[in-house]
DNA sequence: TTGAAAGCGCTACCAA
DNA sequence: TTGGTAGCGCTTTCAA
């Protein structure tokens, strides 16, 4: 008696009536008459079983009648484990560069079965964010440039996440970083600047928040590269305004520069103008450089110098993160990815 | 007999022994010497249930212990919905315009309790793509610039897409609509150059792949601005690179136009310097309009001339959003929501 | 105020 | 070759 009670589905009224529900293996089992586990090995072609061809055929066309799509909660849930590879949503705009490398990213994560989601953490500092993410339990993290401390990696890895992996300027306790050395994007800068005979060399920092974690290692590397010369350094902040500019440049000879590390090169425009509107001669008077290696700096007359940086490619990034999950006992990993070289245009 | 059985946990090992397991809320309850349901109560502050206050604390300070985190997807799996938003992540670097659009976005969703993620669902096409999506029994689903078709939002909402919004030029059967118009941002160049007296006007139709629901929308603007006037409309294919402009400026007095709308401000930045590198007056020659009112444009010389474009705030559009996942029986609604004005700075 | 237990959709083990 | 079924972690009804 109790046996029959089970066979009575759930629901009292079939599928013709209730029609908006959503389609389960049960319902693809129902319709091509096979069981719940015989859908299962049919949809995932699971090797150690073999089901007959016409078996076969019935549950997927089954399937594609209902339009089922499989559940990921219920099956990850079952197989204690994703392949979700979390990153947080940037902040900030992205420029074209770091945009080509997310993407590039994401299509070799892909490939290797991997699947990328980009979580909308705004307005989550610090370890809120990471319990959001940790929620998700995804298998590996990518934070980029920091923003989680030591007790948010924790709070990862213990909630099953098999890598977490950093890239920005600082490494984190417990994690992999992959190491963005923005410091030596400046001494690139400073470098060249020096080496070219500048000895009163500005630092552009943007005001605009968010972008610290760049610009501090940057002037710090500037720092650096005329550390031990007679060179100096002044720190110039810069909103991305043109009034910002106007004012910097207004007071351009009063400062007594002869060089200037522009951050990027949508700043080192910016402020060129402005140079140039009050007849700042470049690069006679002053030198200017940007980074980025932007597209917008050959368009500008002069053309303008740059550090060109190198982001590593996608697929070896890929490839490295596949192999901390399959060896989530590794110890921590540290890596330089990130090359700057100086292009020499015109304006330096 | 059987009953005992029951009892005996399933990992022969106490947590001391296997440390690293991830906690589950049957943990908390333990350390708690609580019910898995008093920890669910606590934690989600469940208002139909009064728990007392010292087992309250007792439950918190066991979670905290544990470092618990709950499992979103065991979590969507019982409720039988889940409240993810989910985009796919841009395929193309997006400007600094978008960015902040889907910036405010997010946030304002997440005020409002979503959880955002971008899938990066690189190298899926179509429908590929809406069953990745679906897979995630996403609440709702929100797409730039189609590439979806209707069987596509069929998979989803038959998954239990509560609302799929398009985001885009035109409209998908059985999905919501934001129409951003870009018929209307070429057509308000088109009007502004025809007003003030152009009549052989280029339009700069970008060679770069992803671009097309942008570019041929805006071509067909200035089209229709043009129509029934004697004034000429002239398709121009540009690449983003100094080639490709140099090569479309050298045949440019035999093309004979008087007014180029140029896509953007990017291309119109990239065409001006090729134009102004072979001597052509602007705007007295040829005037030049971009979109986008970048920053960018403000710093050229002479000042570029551009279209504003307005973007929904975040905000109304994730309240817009939440309307729809409460009330999924509505109509599938059409709204136009990109404004286009021109500024009008030296360059036009 | 708290606990026992069912069940969400799925996969994998074992039995037939 | 196929089916029955336990159980992943969680919430929620019903009982105590």
């Amino acid at each position: 008696m109790p046996y029959v009670m089970v066979q009575i589905p759930k629901t009292p009224a079939p599928a013709s009536i209730a029609p908006r529900s959503v389609p389960t293996s049960a319902d693809v089992a129902r319709l091509a008459g096979v069981s719940r586990a015989t859908v299962s090995y049919v949809l995932n072609n699971t090797s150690a079983v073999r089901i007959s061809e016409p078996t076969r055929r019935r549950v997927h066309e089954a399937a594609k009648e209902l339009g089922y799509v499989p559940h990921a909660a219920a099956r990850s849930l079952r197989a204690g484990h994703s392949r979700m590879v979390l990153m947080p949503a940037p902040a900030i705009p992205v420029g074209p560069l770091y945009g080509q490398f997310l993407h590039d990213l994401q299509r070799a994560l892909s490939r290797l079965d991997y699947t990328v989601v980009q979580h909308g953490s705004v307005g989550l500092r610090g370890d809120e964010a990471a319990r959001a993410w940790a929620e998700l339990r995804p298998v590996a993290v990518l934070v980029p440039h920091s923003g989680l401390g030591p007790q948010g990696v924790a709070v990862l890895k213990r909630s099953g996440a098999r890598a977490v992996v950093t890239l920005g300027s600082d490494c984190v306790e417990g994690a992999h970083a992959l190491l963005m050395d923005h410091e030596a994007v400046g001494h690139c800068a400073g470098t060249h600047l020096r080496d070219r005979g500048r000895r009163r060399i500005g630092v552009v920092v943007p005001a605009e928040p968010g972008l610290d974690s760049f610009s501090g290692p940057r002037l710090a590397g500037v720092r650096r590269a005329v550390h031990g010369t007679h060179a100096t350094v002044t720190e110039l902040p810069l909103a991305y305004e043109e009034e910002s500019a106007a004012r910097l440049a207004v007071r351009w000879r009063e400062l007594g520069l002869d060089a200037v590390f522009a951050f990027n090169d949508e700043y080192a425009m910016l402020l060129m103008r402005a140079l140039q509107d009050q007849g700042v001669r470049i690069p006679e008077e002053t030198a200017v450089i940007g980074a980025d290696d932007l597209m917008l700096g050959r368009l500008l007359r002069p053309r303008l110098s740059t550090v060109h940086l190198e982001l590593p490619s996608g697929r070896e990034l890929a490839e490295l993160v596949d192999r901390m999950v399959r060896d989530p006992g590794a110890p921590p990993e540290r890596r330089t990815v990130l090359g700057a070289t100086v292009v020499h245009r015109e304006s330096s």
